[in-house]
DNA sequence: GGCTTCACG
DNA sequence: ACGTACGTGAAGCCT
């Protein structure tokens, strides 16, 4: 048989490098994958093989995966641009029907001497396709090289070789011990280049010989001494330069028949990656429409009837399970498996429980927070739950809006089975689960986001969904004597604004509002909204010494907010349990934080003493405390990180005022002539860097000239100049990639990049300077958040996470626990992630929110 | 259901 | 010439 080896590294390497960029609509480079199908679609034509395997390197790992552990973050080989097409490529590949070789320990090299070796064996013929003339020293009678060269592919052969070099090719590994290799880090001898090393070889054959008859040699003094100078280095490099032969590969060819069967898959892989014309050149012009049909004609096959304890049994020989479950008041209402191509329906929570506690049954699911929360209430812990597809598909495409399976299978255009009874449609997307999964996990392998959906977001689920069954207990009466306080100053101020204004009219509506002030009471308009006159607070603001109504409203205004979000709404949201049971949504924000609904537990007032007195009746149950503990700064300390500015690293090393450091170096002074005007200026400029700052932005909050709001950020660029390169450089990355991404991974699309609108394009470019410092702030607390409740449940604690606010965390413990709780909340804070910048957590313990909160 | 306003990080 | 900082959720008005 005829074997071709494909040197992967290699080919993927000329790829790259020799096809000018291409990129998919959403920023997905392709031009490897591109350049690779093409050339082995070439080579094959020209090399005729029975059999074909593809040698890769294992590569690396990149740093995230170790910036968990506390890894520091450098990135070396191969470009991302190159890298991120390299898993889209392998599966691909596999797709086509080829078989990857990679070997722990071994290079691709290796591999490819190998399989040399192994044909000389069995007297199979090898042909080697690689772009690197390292593999000519395998050349034999039956092992040949096809080069792939800029110009022209060449085959090389003992004959062409001996023709190229005048040596045999065992002899180009002499040559390579003389001559050296300075990208293999082979040393060679110092002074002996190409010509030198050929000639010697041509002569004498190999090193050893040399050596061995060194005084004798009919060569130059100068050179003799080279040799004898480099002894050592050049015996070393003789072992280093000659490729190993013997890597525990499967070396039977019979098992690299190509064998191409999904077909589908693969045309519809390659319209994922707008590969079109490859779709053709493979010959997969109309397999798409086949499958197509097939699967329409499937129907979906609903099981009721079947023995729970025999269905766990062939589950528990599948170890695995891809499955939903659906609550009702907080019980099961059912439980759809995925067995055997068909749907076996079940409410039995028995079955339910032994599936969840399991180890053994690796589940493939949605909605995990869910089944976290019925575990919890149940009392057990959920096992082995290694798949989520709404997670999984957040990470993918965190700006969606549907992550519903329906809508999940319709973008991986997985057609859906029909279904005979309408109560069993829901169950349509359970029968192609495996496929969905199967497709989602590949890309988030493909993205190397398995880390972050493993170990950070799947754990944090449980996090979540514990945090909601617990809630936080307020103090109802509390909240309603507030708000009846509330409502009777409103009236009173009420009847001041109609007097005021001479009119009655509905204050709320900002429309009748406008229409008072700037028409009946003729106030000077500044500011329009699309629909009228703005009237926010920033405008009232303005016009408050105008006449005496405008305050009133301002005052009307803080007070109704007050009363109708936060007494009334948060009233109607008690539970039974007098306790306040928010929904922490994991799939919601483009960045990576969470969000809070019913109620936002994440927008209660503190900025205003009146509003924080809402913080009064937020408290711990009788007996208990609660203990607040916040991060000090950490956007900015992510972004003197990421940024790796030397300056403002420096800034938070010293443990020093980061504002007031800012304000000395932006206003060239000393430390300790910085006033609170300038101190609160740098902050302002602080907070608009991290937000991707305008000089117009700027001005408007700080309240300073246009001219002087950009002279501050030039001179903070300048002093930061760390920070200065990270912002150019991470909107022209984002230019390039389509998207950017956090320390962890965590990605955001920018499609806003590629519009032609002024507007859009800046708004994108804030974004990409923005969302890898938020995003990443929001990966730390996560991981904060699954490490504080290990380390409550490993010391055996009462005490339980209630709330985060996005840099702060709330625990409820008994009183006897606080100290100790608060000392771990803060440890496992500063140390969830390690950082070139210290991360600083303050803890303080307090009876309420408004206690607590240093 | 869109718009405006305002609460938080 | 354009319009002006990132990320959320809730309430109320109005079409």
């Amino acid at each position: 048989m005829r074997l071709l080896v494909i040197d992967g590294n290699s080919i993927v390497n000329r790829a790259f490098y020799g096809i000018r960029p291409l990129t998919t609509k959403d920023g997905q480079f392709t031009n490897a994958i591109y350049g690779f199908l093409t050339m082995l679609s070439k080579i094959k034509n020209e090399e005729n093989p029975d059999a074909v395997a593809i040698a890769f390197d294992l590569k690396a790992p990149t740093f995230r995966h170790k910036a968990y552990s506390g890894y520091k973050a450098t990135r070396k080989g191969m470009p991302q641009e190159l890298a991120s097409q390299m898993a889209p490529l392998k599966e691909l590949l596999t797709l086509l029907g080829y078989k990857i070789v990679t070997c722990e320990g071994y290079e691709a090299d290796d591999i490819l001497g190998t399989f040399a070796s192994a044909c000389e064996k069995s007297g199979d013929e090898c042909v080697i396709a690689t772009g690197d003339r390292d593999s000519l020293q395998l050349v034999s009678e039956k092992t040949s090289v096809h080069l792939c060269t800029n110009k022209d592919d060449i085959l090389y052969t003992p004959d062409k070789i001996m023709e190229d070099y005048g040596v045999t090719p065992a002899g180009l590994i002499e040559i390579k011990a003389i001559q050296g290799d300075s990208s293999d880090n082979i040393p060679g001898v110092a002074g002996i280049g190409p010509k030198g090393a050929g000639e010697l070889i041509k002569k004498y054959h190999t090193v050893e010989y040399i050596y061995d008859h060194i005084d004798e040699l009919e060569i130059k003094d100068g050179v003799r001494s080279k040799l004898k100078n480099s002894k050592e280095n050049a015996l070393l490099s003789r072992m280093l330069g000659e490729i190993c032969r013997t890597a525990p590969i499967d070396t039977d060819v019979k098992k690299y028949v190509v064998d191409m069967q999904k077909t589908s898959e693969c045309a519809r892989y390659m319209a994922k990656l707008e590969l079109f014309s490859l779709i053709e050149k493979f010959g997969l012009n109309d397999a798409p429409v086949q499958s197509e049909n097939r699967e329409e004609t499937k129907r979906l096959e609903i099981m009721t009837d079947f023995d729970s304890k025999i269905l766990l049994e062939n589950i528990i020989k599948d170890r695995k399970l891809y499955f939903y479950a659906d609550f009702a008041d907080n019980e099961l209402k059912s439980l759809a498996m995925l067995y055997d191509g068909k749907i076996y329906l079940s409410s039995d929570a028995e079955l339910f429980e032994e599936i969840l506690k399991n180890t053994n049954i690796e589940k493939y699911t949605r909605n995990s927070k869910a089944l976290f929360a019925y575990a919890d209430r149940s009392g057990f812990e959920v096992k082995s739950l290694v798949f989520d597809a709404e997670l999984a598909a957040y990470l993918l495409e965190p700006s969606s809006k549907d992550y519903s399976d329906e809508n999940l299978c319709k973008l991986n255009e997985i057609s859906l089975p029909v279904a005979e009874n309408d109560d069993y449609a829901v169950y349509r997307p359970l029968a192609v689960y495996d496929l969905l999964c199967e497709r989602l996990n590949g890309e988030i392998k493909a993205n190397e986001q398995e880390k972050l959906l493993c170990d950070v977001e799947i754990p944090l689920a449980n996090v979540l969904a514990k945090m909601e069954n617990i809630g936080f207990d307020v103090d109802r009466q509390g909240i309603e004597d507030y708000g009846k306080n509330l409502s009777a100053q409103l009236k009173s101020l009420e009847e001041s604004i109609y007097q005021s204004a001479g009119t009655e009219f509905n204050i709320n509506s900002p429309k009748q509002l406008g229409k008072v002030l700037f028409e009946d009471l003729g106030l000077p308009c500044k500011k329009k909204t699309k629909s009228g006159y703005s009237t926010n607070a920033e405008v009232l603001e303005g016009l408050r010494y105008e006449h005496p109504v405008v305050e009133m409203v301002l005052n009307y205004r803080t007070l109704a907010k007050l009363n109708s979000t936060y007494c009334e709404g948060l009233l109607k949201v008690i539970a039974d349990d007098g306790r306040i049971h928010s929904s922490f949504n994991q799939t919601e924000t483009r960045t990576g934080r969470i969000s809070s609904t019913e109620p936002n537990l994440q927008n209660i007032p503190v900025r205003t003493e009146l509003g924080r007195e809402m913080r009064r009746f937020f408290c711990a149950k009788e007996g208990w405390v609660l203990v607040d503990a916040d991060y000090s700064q950490i956007e900015l300390r992510v972004l003197a990180h990421i940024a790796q500015d030397k300056n403002m690293v420096e800034a938070f090393r010293s443990n020093e005022d980061i504002h007031a450091i800012t304000a000395s170096q932006v206003f060239n002074m000393p430390l300790d002539m910085v006033t609170p005007i300038m101190r609160s200026r740098a902050k302002a400029v602080n907070f608009g860097i991290v937000y991707g700052i305008g000089a117009f932005s700027l001005a408007k909050d700080i309240g300073v000239s246009n001219k002087e709001a950009s002279q501050y950020i030039k001179s903070y660029l300048a002093h930061y100049s760390g920070v200065d390169e990270y912002m150019k450089n991470v909107v022209e990355k984002a230019k390039q990639d389509g998207f950017v991404e956090t320390m962890f991974g965590r990605r955001r699309y920018l499609p806003e990049l590629t519009s032609g609108k002024h507007m859009l394009r800046a708004f994108g470019e804030r974004v990409a300077r923005n969302m890898p410092i938020q995003g990443t702030a929001a990966d730390i607390i996560k991981i904060a958040m699954i490490k504080v409740n290990e380390r409550i449940k490993r010391e055996g604690l009462k005490a339980r996470l209630i709330l985060q606010v996005h840099d702060e965390l709330i625990v409820e413990a008994p009183l006897e626990e606080s100290s100790q709780v608060a000392a771990l909340l803060q440890e496992e804070m500063e140390n969830a992630v390690a950082l070139d910048v210290p991360l600083t957590a303050d803890a303080a313990i307090g009876k309420t929110w408004y206690d607590a909160k240093g």
